[in-house]
DNA sequence: TAAAATTGCTACTACTCAGTAAAAGTAGAA
DNA sequence: TTCTACTTTTACTGAGTAGTAGCAATTTTA
């Protein structure tokens, strides 16, 4: 009667298996679209590095549109994500930042495709889906605000105008995805704890340096 | 005899207008690039944009890439001189240093669109342009690095490595190419004064903060 | 083992677009 | 007007690729 049924627990592994596979196609993508571009990246050569074919990959997303839709997405969602997480550990706002600012900079360092395809293909993406990002791009900017001018608030941070320094801070993270390369001139951790130092002067009173 | 002949004069009178036309096309190019993404343009829509035909286009510019590199290189150049042209005025690190961000955020304003081109679209670079490119950029944070040093050297600014700072401090500057777009949230000029002041928050060493 | 359902592939269409050959148009010189 | 040189267009080719129809292979169910 349900499309879910047969022996029943086998729909939910077949689940998985679709899952697993759309997981594998939209990797190859993001590391394809991420070496040559979105527009100059046939699907005939994402295929390729998976030994399938194209109609595979139809089988699996609607169409191009929607694998640079979700890539750009994962890419948003990831740091949303452990903003989140870093906001949910209890502290002062010097210690949340710090938090954000680490594990921020981590994940963007480990998912560096997924976010500078987002960085670069936003005028590729559907206007719809574009608005879509644009939301949780303004969601992260939103809670980091929030915590600068809670910290504003507590008097740990000097910051006349929250809002714009989230932006500047934001984009601080979104460039390491732009310039970062493995094996370049620094390593992953120094541009971490660089990171985190250039933020926290960005937001320090004065008198309030090395912390 | 020599190809530049004819009437004496009307030779660098046809130069001149054979120059605007490149110009002219680089400049519609520099519009549908930065709207659409380089891929997506077609050269035909630029063409229509200046009421002409794409032959015409192929007559000024050997191919599409050329006229790719001619805007990233464009949209550097407008910074390396302005970064050149502060750093000519005499003062402390500190008056140049806010010389250098004021002018720079300002270009990439009134410029905005052959930066961001140059940030989404170097992956579409021919490697022996990127190469060029690269170079270029690679100038712009050495000499902002010196900048930085010598403030050091002052004892006016508190970076512990001057080209590492260099690099976020000109992330900085780039990043607003990719955000910023008028009639938004924030006028240039609070965001070419906001820019100021989070730059020089970057390097004040701790108890000079309000400058 | 046979029927049914699922999954993937072969082979194709339709279209876009970079780049070009060659003709047509235009202006100045004689 | 006619020759010459240059400028711009018309009309085309060829390559590449998004997306699909329908078949073949495989697995599942009975």
């Amino acid at each position: 009667m349900d499309k879910v049924k047969g022996k029943r627990g086998s729909a939910a592994l077949k689940n998985e298996i679709t899952a697993y596979k759309r997981r594998r196609i939209l990797e190859e993508a993001s590391h394809l679209f991420f070496e040559k571009g979105y527009e100059a990246t046939a699907l005939d050569a994402v295929a390729e590095q998976l030994h399938v074919t194209k109609p595979f990959i139809y089988s699996y997303y609607k169409n191009k549109g929607e694998l640079l839709y979700e890539i750009c997405q994962t890419g948003i969602l990831l740091s949303l994500n452990v903003l989140e997480e870093a906001l949910a550990v209890e502290g002062t706002a010097t210690e949340q930042l710090k938090g954000v600012v680490e594990r921020v900079a981590r994940i963007i360092i480990e998912n560096q495709r997924y976010i500078s395809v987002y960085l670069r293909e936003e005028k590729s993406l559907e206007p719809e889906d574009a608005r879509r990002i644009r939301d949780l791009r303004h969601k992260f900017d939103l809670q980091l605000s929030d915590l600068l001018a809670k910290g504003k608030r507590t008097g740990e941070f000097d910051v006349q105008h929250p809002s714009r320094t989230a932006i500047w801070i934001s984009g601080l993270l979104s460039w390491i995805a732009l310039w970062y390369h493995d094996g370049g001139r620094w390593s992953a951790t120094e541009v971490v704890m660089d990171a985190i130092s250039t933020v926290m002067k960005m937001v320090q009173p004065a008198g309030a340096q090395r912390g």
